[in-house]
DNA sequence: GAAACTTCCGAAACCGGTTTCGGCAAGGGG
DNA sequence: CCCCTTGCCGAAACCGGTTTCGGAAGTTTC
């Protein structure tokens, strides 16, 4: 027996409070489990006065049922599972935490949990997404940053485990998603440098196993089209995803015979890579050379000139994930649950009408290299 | 690998869609459920050579309990709560993806897993933190961001339930914690700073609410002492943890007559607003004005000059709390389980000698608003 | 050589729920 | 008036584990 003292040193680790069970509000009310377990589960078979009864008085005990003794016999755990990937180079995610709080916020509304895990590989994410299904410790997975073909979709598709993704990926059979039109945004970023008389508009895609990639030169190709500006190969500039290579990434872009006036890249972090190129070229961002990028991280706020660009809102991702996801779980068919919303620009200084031609620009730059 | 389908003399060529469970192992060694159970989990009375053949068997069936499962009965379902409060200001904190890193993995190497949830107020969050306990849906907690006197705290030991915190508290009763030594960085700065040459070293505190701040400016207490400076109550500045009260707090600071000539900052935030301020006055860091802070943040490297910093690692953090807590759990008393570690300077541009008296500097800046 | 221990494992209860099955009573149709 | 539904709920099995209890062998003690 166990006897509650005082004494907090002691090396006693359960708690072992008697929590009220399913069994002491069948007693209260002189009815069976079986009878509470079915009213409060809605089952029809339960008369409408019984139900109240029975529901008032599991309120009124603090009847609070417990997730994992009902998960042995449902086999659902009332719990969404997120593997992230934390690589020690940009694991500085500010968009992390509102990301997550759209998650948890939405799994919260509907009383369920969020399982987390994390890996710093891709094998380390598959290894452990694979110990949480085989452990059964959520009923279903988010899957962000989706590549266009994604080993995590392959597995869970074959198990039969539902799942959502953050983006898109090449085979959609099964899949549900929700994603933002990185597409759309590129192309309206591509559209307003044209409206704004550049002629010369790069683009910096992201990495090229990410479907995101793909979709975002896609929609830079259109607004190119809707210019009636012609598409060079040579303006796709070499795929970058950090500071360091979207500065080395600018800098062949600047190096071309008749470099671009314009940049438009897939993510924030390449464009202020760009910051610095410029700056070592002597150029001035929002003058000899326009930026548009896409993501919204903070620190785009901070650079001089502000970067403009397309912001996702992060948080109403990770709740809308987990919304779906949730109705995924209960059934419903992941055709039904495919969203896609917009990203909306943040209107700051890098993009302006061009101060000089490609040609002058490649003159400048030719100035500069023999100072 | 796995091979089930090769083996003939399998008894039952049943296609094992469900998972194999405790049974299954015991009907293939002949053998019940409670000798598996007990050999699997170290129970004295399990003779070697059965232990082995039955944990070689589980190996072979690729048996996974199921932690539901198990925690019906024991109580433990081997995971481990947090709960974040992610408010609207100061919700971009790249530090969260390591913190959450160093916890998940520290938990993972237990087999153990993490169950997180957000709040947006204090409030909020302590109904989370209730409902996390009342579905137990985790066996203990770690707590961030504790306060002087944190409710969380009052209820976790009223209910007897194991947590760790993040910081320390008024009251350590029954408290197990892993800390970083804020009070030595403050020390550190402030002497070093005092080294410089400097004499007139202000402080700008975090939140009051919070043990860090008192342990902090305890810290620059010392060190003022420790530099034979007395100490005055004016050279502590307006409580800060953003970048805007850091701009203000820092330019009531300058306002002084006495303006000091170096100011440390128990928070990184507060620091870059102090850039701020510096540029509406005409200062320049690291020649004017001095600044060392506390955290290490990533946009102290990108500020011009870089902000010479204490950090710290927060993803050891999150491990140190994941381990211990796993501890706590496991019935090691509080008192055993109270780490502190220290944080690292980080040198960068923001402190230097000073290039003017305060005298000097008072000068400098009635010239500088009379302009 | 019998009593007293040990060692090791099976049988069964148990944890807190869910779900199947069947039965009783009331109601409706013939 | 009887039979057949229908509505509603109790009894008991069940989920996948853990833990208690007891007993059959083997070992030691006297």
């Amino acid at each position: 027996m166990q006897t509650a003292s005082t004494d907090m040193s002691t090396k006693r680790p359960a708690p072992n409070r008697s929590r009220v069970t399913i069994a002491d509000v069948a007693k209260d009310l002189g009815v069976t489990k079986s009878t509470v377990s079915r009213a409060l589960n809605g089952y029809p078979d339960i008369a409408e006065t019984t139900r109240l009864r029975i529901s008032r008085a599991a309120e009124r005990l603090g009847y609070r049922p417990l997730s994992h003794a009902q998960a042995i016999r449902t086999g659902r755990v009332r719990s969404l599972g997120l593997v992230l990937q934390i690589d020690s180079e940009d694991s500085a995610r500010p968009f992390l935490a509102n990301f997550i709080a759209g998650i948890t916020q939405a799994a919260s509304a509907e009383n369920w949990t969020v399982t987390i895990a994390t890996a710093e590989t891709d094998e380390g994410v598959r290894e452990t997404l694979s110990r949480l299904v085989d452990e059964h410790k959520a009923d279903g997975f988010i899957l962000p940053r989706t590549l266009r073909q994604d080993q995590r979709v392959a597995t869970l598709r074959a198990q039969n485990i539902p799942f959502i993704m953050f983006g898109r990926t090449d085979d959609p059979t099964g899949c549900a998603w929700y994603d933002i039109k990185g597409e759309d945004a590129m192309r309206a970023a591509t559209t307003r440098l044209a409206s704004l008389g550049h002629t010369r508009i790069a683009h910096v895609p992201g990495g090229a196993e990410y479907t995101y990639s793909k979709l975002r030169i896609q929609g830079y190709r259109e607004g190119l089209e809707a210019a009636g500006i012609p598409f060079d190969p040579d303006l796709i500039g070499a795929p970058s995803l950090t500071r360091q290579s979207g500065d080395a990434s600018t800098r062949a872009l600047l190096a071309l015979p008749e470099p671009p006036t314009a940049i438009t890249f897939a993510v924030d972090r390449a464009a202020l890579g760009a910051y610095r190129a410029a700056q070592a070229l002597n150029l001035r961002i929002g003058a000899d050379i326009s930026l548009i990028a896409y993501d919204g991280v903070p620190e785009g706020a901070y650079a001089d000139p502000g970067l403009t660009t397309f912001a996702v809102n992060s948080r109403q991702a990770g709740e809308r994930l987990a919304t779906l996801l949730i109705k995924r779980i209960r059934g419903a068919a992941p055709e039904d649950l495919r969203e896609l919303a917009p990203a909306t620009l943040v209107e700051r200084g890098s993009d302006r009408p061009p101060r000089l031609t490609p040609t002058e620009l490649a003159q400048h730059l030719k100035h500069q290299s023999t100072i």
